[in-house]
DNA sequence: ATGAAAGCGCTAACAG
DNA sequence: CTGTTAGCGCTTTCAT
């Protein structure tokens, strides 16, 4: 079963009488530039078509050292949040004529920072990254190396690579906003990755409308060490078991509520009955939860077809040379049965 | 901000006064073959490790044809049955030293196509498609053309390409079964993708355990016409509304199961109370839903990890010849309260 | 035990 | 308006 050979295209200019260069010239747009013949021309495509000839991807991105291909790596590909990114990310960078390498960091540094140079060794042309987040030196080098890069989700101060992620901050803070104007003054969050940029900013969110709500820091409590369902049921558990336990929680990830609603379910808690739950990231089966789940949700098309642009902006070098600008795409809650007001 | 450029092969063998055939030997691992100095060799290793070099994909592609990777396109990656089903090849193939271009064909035949071409001219090695599910002309042309290609999830009876799926009609016909034993005779089928194997296997599952129960056909109802949460949505709230509605119901994917639970909740429906649920594929949130759904699950691993041996084998010319040699993996159920014993 | 050189298929500089 | 040819970086045949 061999594999079909495919024609080159000295076979297609012999077969038209025609130079290579004649036959590549049409064929890369360039016809009118270098006055070819419009009968030639014609020919040439007719010829093409006919044969089906495309141009072998190897020569071509030998000469010119371009793949139209681009990296995309993301911690975990099973989380719905960043499958729908991928998606939108594919989609977007087709409609331009790439194709995209997909990497799965497993939430781990080191495997991203591998990956990466995978891809470059495989000469992607550019790398959209949702980094593990806790590291960035591999990113900035690659960064600084030249390679088109932009990074979303989670993001750093101070970065000097561009990124698009949704405006944290401001979503925890209207959640926080949203649980207190429901009478909610004991409030937990279980957050996720420490120290990662978009889980800081949630925090930071949290804490400043609690401050803003005059609830005191010894009365709340922020648990959690990272963005998975482990992690937020074991947190979950604690929250709820222990003495005076909060009657809101803000979940920073769908991972995370998953984790807590597991924890609810096995302690019986009734929501919202005993416990308001607000979660960031909306998902397909958000509504249909046991109870419906309010969320935070994220733009994740703007997010996407922010990060083409960017991208597309270093690879064609009409950049503007926004060094480590950071695009905050806004949120949007979406109140559902597990908020409600505090029982008197 | 210039690419940095690569050393390559010729710099390399030329700091080394060396050959680049010599060093080209020893990176490729043949130094014991043509017998070089193991002093040569550890220097010729020792200084491509110092200055981090790597070969250039696009030349050793055109002198080897060959690109290490393999091209992977799933209908829809924001369904958390198909992003898993990518983690898990990704890995497997990255382990085998494969990259892996992605494609979303957006459940469109002709999407899935284009796609194949597009990634053949990129030069895969080889193709793991889970296709739409309607036409397969396309990839068995592929096939025969002697490209390396696995077909997973929807399959087609007498193709002659290798296909990895659940056993689909077990898993229908178990949880038919189950229902029985619960005490239903009324219930309803609400399909996916008409025609489409996978799908017409769970059809028949269904039918078949229907017959064995002796249930009457004019006693059930089969609707739906594809796999989204729109047609679960159309067709249950139809189902649900109509005089003398099913008792159970079998959801033949996870999106259709969603959208029942949409027109459930609008309905006002009580499950397990008034209607018992079972879904095909078990997902994150299935224990979590507002009633915890009973499932057919999939065994992705399983699937994912023969669906790449198989697609190795065929690249690496190991292959049995085991033409459209379909396996089948068995399913398994997992009873949570969305499934009850009928109220008498 | 090592090297020289051909050639993979393409593009573009240079030449009419 | 079209053609000749060098050369991208690698592997491998043939030579020594």
């Amino acid at each position: 079963m061999a594999q079909q050979k495919s024609v080159n295209i000295k076979e297609l200019s012999a077969k038209l009488n025609l130079s290579v260069t004649t036959v590549s010239r049409v064929l890369n747009g360039k016809a009118k530039q270098y006055r070819i013949k419009e009968e030639t021309e014609k020919k040439v495509r007719e010829a093409a078509l006919e044969v089906n000839y495309s141009p072998n991807r190897f020569a071509r991105g030998l000469k010119l050292d371009k793949s139209e291909t681009i990296g995309v790596i993301v911690p975990d590909i099973s989380n719905p949040f960043f499958a729908d990114m991928v998606k939108i990310i594919e989609e977007q960078l087709r409609g331009k004529g790439y194709a995209i390498l997909i990497g799965d960091s497993n939430e781990k540094t080191e495997q991203e920072a591998e990956m990466i140079c995978l891809f470059e060794s495989r000469k992607v042309d550019g790398l959209i990254v949702a980094p593990v987040g806790l590291q960035f030196d591999h990113l900035e080098r690659i960064y600084l190396s030249g390679k088109p890069l932009v990074v979303i989700d989670r993001t750093q101060p101070d970065l000097t690579i561009p990124a698009i992620t949704s405006d944290n901050y401001s979503g925890a803070y209207q959640a926080v906003l949203l649980l207190v104007e429901y009478g909610h003054r004991n409030i937990a969050c279980v957050q996720g990755l420490k120290n990662s940029q978009s889980n800081n900013d949630r925090v930071a969110g949290f804490i400043d409308a609690m401050k803003y709500s005059a609830i005191d820091e010894e009365h709340y409590k922020i648990v959690g060490h990272n963005f998975s369902i482990d992690s937020g049921y074991i947190h979950g558990k604690d929250l709820l078991t222990a003495p005076g336990p909060p009657t809101a929680i803000l979940a920073l990830n769908n991972s995370i509520s998953l984790g807590i609603l597991k924890a609810v379910a096995e302690l019986e808690i009734n929501i919202p009955g005993d416990l308001s739950l607000i979660s960031f990231d909306e998902q397909s089966y958000s509504a249909y939860l046991n109870t419906p789940m309010t969320t935070i949700e994220q733009d994740k098309k703007q997010i996407g077809k922010m990060a083409v642009e960017r991208l597309i902006d270093q690879i064609e070098g009409t950049e503007n040379q926004n060094f480590g600008e950071v695009i905050r795409i806004p949120t949007k809650i979406n109140p559902r049965k597990s908020l409600a007001r505090i029982k008197v």
